[in-house]
DNA sequence: AACTATTTATAAGA
DNA sequence: TTCTTATAAATAGTT
């Protein structure tokens, strides 16, 4: 964040890390305690809190008008299952992010270097497509350019007759 | 804390306030979730987390489970953040996965080239850690069992002798 | 929802 | 750990 934007990745120099948990601990509580006294009616309590980030439905719950115990329920049911559904998606971003890889065995190892290959290589294949359309495009252009020239030598030479 | 420092105390516009809190809240979840990438074994996870920094706000009263019509729309309103959420997380993954590049532009695919090769040398790093480790334990079993077989071997000697 | 002028947070160094 | 400082990030007020 300063000195040359970090990487968000794991800190791997132990010290380091240490010393920017201690230093983004203090801003992180800091922040949390100016939203607990800037908008203390919305901080309700710790869990709630915990809950609202949780939460949601796209349209799977078909809308909900009457606040009904029912109802609140069945919404905290849906958060649960989406939060889990973001902590799976996080796990498996992290180990394609090369993090968190203690917990592997040798096996999802070998499954993720494959995975990362076969990542790899589609993505170089994508870079090389976008390049060769590019240069057809030029090519192109240099195509309508070069006739134009041929049309407008010839009209100059015709010009230059006359005079 | 800009345009002019603002006073650190109850914004009293319901309307300011919860704009306020919306935006602070963002940042303050941003924030814990970079915590966690970046220094991950002094956090447990990520809710974990926020839980451990919004204890710290004010504890006004829970009025969470009361199914009001307030309630059952700040509900739907975290529902957003959270498909959100999901939603950039799918694409982060698919993207690593070498999924659904056709709308990247040149320089996102160049930053997942790098970001791919930086995953794939964590993976192979683990991997050979993994395997020297494996080798060691072998190692130091293998010295065991030698010392075993050199005191057996003696062992048989001294009896043979007595016969 | 976006913008932007400022304030705030913070990484690296001392 | 604490202080400093250059720079990145957050955000209050505005549009």
């Amino acid at each position: 964040m300063v000195r040359g934007k970090t990487q968000m990745r794991r800190i791997e120099n132990a010290t380091s890390r240490q010393v920017t948990f201690s230093k983004r601990r203090n801003g992180l509580l800091k922040k949390a305690f100016e939203l607990s006294v800037l908008c203390d009616a919305e901080i309700i309590s710790l869990q709630e809190t915990i809950q609202r980030y949780l939460k949601h439905t796209k349209d799977t719950t078909p809308t909900i008008d009457k606040p009904t115990e029912q109802n609140m329920q069945q919404l905290k049911n849906e958060a649960a299952s989406m939060v889990k559904r973001i902590e799976l998606l996080e796990v498996a971003k992290r180990r394609l992010l090369g993090e968190g890889l203690e917990s592997c065995t040798i096996e999802e190892l070998q499954e993720t270097e494959q995975q990362l290959e076969r990542s790899v290589s589609s993505v170089r294949a994508r870079k090389t497509q976008v390049f060769k359309e590019q240069i057809q495009r030029l090519k192109e252009k240099e195509k309508t350019l070069v006739a134009e020239n041929v049309r407008l030598s010839e009209k100059v030479r015709v010009t230059n007759r006359l005079y």
